[in-house]
DNA sequence: TAGATTGTTAATCGATTAACAATC
DNA sequence: TAGATTGTTAATCGATTAACAATC
């Protein structure tokens, strides 16, 4: 078996994908009782809040520290804190995007949405008619600054807001300018370096297959039964 | 067990859902190499599209049915459109949309991405000063006529792109509207009766768990190690 | 102390992968 | 026919859940 260690030599138990996309999803849930005032609360009750098994979230939570108090739960503040450092959400991440259509502009405007320090810091299109227009407080850059723009001003992590057809294109030069993770809205699959990390938040996907669980127009439900 | 059987009696296999959704990714490639007027493909080649493994995709589909060859692999076209057929794609889906800021008006103007019969045929929106205002062919309608239009069009689901506060609110009117899925947009988790169907497609959890795997600042990798 | 709740091990469940007979 | 590739069963792998000692 492959097994990870940290400099210092402890067997770093591999976190799977699954793991880790719950994270963000607690942290929103523990925002909510951070804003009302709620102090402590039990694995329990975040389990019912996320229709999520208590022994899967404390397991979670235990491959990072021990951020509990047995007999009590888990202190709201201390947790949010440990799972924004977990994420890297501490650092101060800064955002590229490319393509400065609709979905981009309106990820533009959401900038508050990314909240948590991250933050869109500078935003790309290819059509010269676009460049130099302001989207809130950012000015749309031509592509051939994009490696420049990217390192200069650290960023890390790019997003592409452009059509299918442009999208490898746009990843291989935020490959090339260095990013360390993408996260794609185009609706196709991209190649990337094994270092580079690669999200996909194309929502036809979670569309469609909404679609398959309607019921079939005019048939009547089936019964479950009992084998 | 619990087991499902058609009217005819037979056992229906439960579908898991990591299955459904990787139907429309299915889907995505077929249609590219549709384009490519390729007329047949082996789950090997898909599989390596798609960096899946064969078997895996092989089993998806023949939960659905005899598709493919033996010694030739799958006609394309024909793939195509079983693959639409149990997505129900080949019905003509209406879709509702709720909040008309810049992600709704990004979503109606993407509607050839929700190509494949599925259209945006109605816009609402709490804010007076929306109603009216134009988006492509459709117009800005009033919360109050959800429910009517709904019903009227035979919109059978809804997209929420309002902000997370209002979500709920929201999807109690489509859910009382009768849609019977509702895609999410919104950062927040919501609760509807087990009748309707919920997906989410929130993008601050694929960026912030991207985060995650970004180099820590200033860390060198730690090697891999075997055991 | 008694009750509550964690962290963790063991048991279960389900999904992915390998292997292969069937057959084009 | 020989080679290729499916559909499917069996084996493996990994993720979820149950259970419980530790302890607040």
């Amino acid at each position: 078996m492959v097994v990870r260690r940290s400099r210092r030599g402890e067997v770093m138990k591999k976190i799977s994908e699954a793991v880790v996309r719950r994270l963000p999803v607690y942290l929103q849930v523990l925002s909510d009782l951070s804003k009302r005032d709620v102090q402590t609360v039990s694995s329990q009750e975040l389990g019912n809040k996320l229709d999520l098994n208590p022994a899967q979230i404390r397991k979670d939570l235990a491959y990072f520290g021990e951020f509990g108090r047995k007999g009590i739960g888990y202190d709201v503040s201390y947790l949010i804190e440990k799972i924004r450092q977990i994420l890297k959400l501490d650092q101060g991440l800064n955002v590229g995007l490319v393509g400065a259509g609709n979905l981009g502009r309106a990820l533009c405007n959401y900038n508050t949405y990314l909240k948590d320090n991250m933050k869109i810091t500078a935003v790309f299109d290819a059509n010269p008619a676009m460049i130099g227009v302001a989207i809130n407080s950012l000015v749309v850059m031509p592509m051939d600054q994009l490696k420049d723009i990217v390192v200069a001003r650290n960023i890390r992590i790019g997003i592409i807001t452009v059509p299918a057809a442009e999208a490898q294109n746009v990843a291989d030069g935020f490959v090339e300018a260095g990013v360390e993770g993408i996260l794609n809205f185009a609706p196709t699959i991209l190649r990337v370096p094994e270092h580079v990390r690669i999200h996909y938040a194309d929502f036809t996907t979670e569309l469609l297959s909404l679609a398959y669980y309607l019921e079939k127009e005019g048939d009547e439900t089936d019964e479950p039964v009992m084998d």
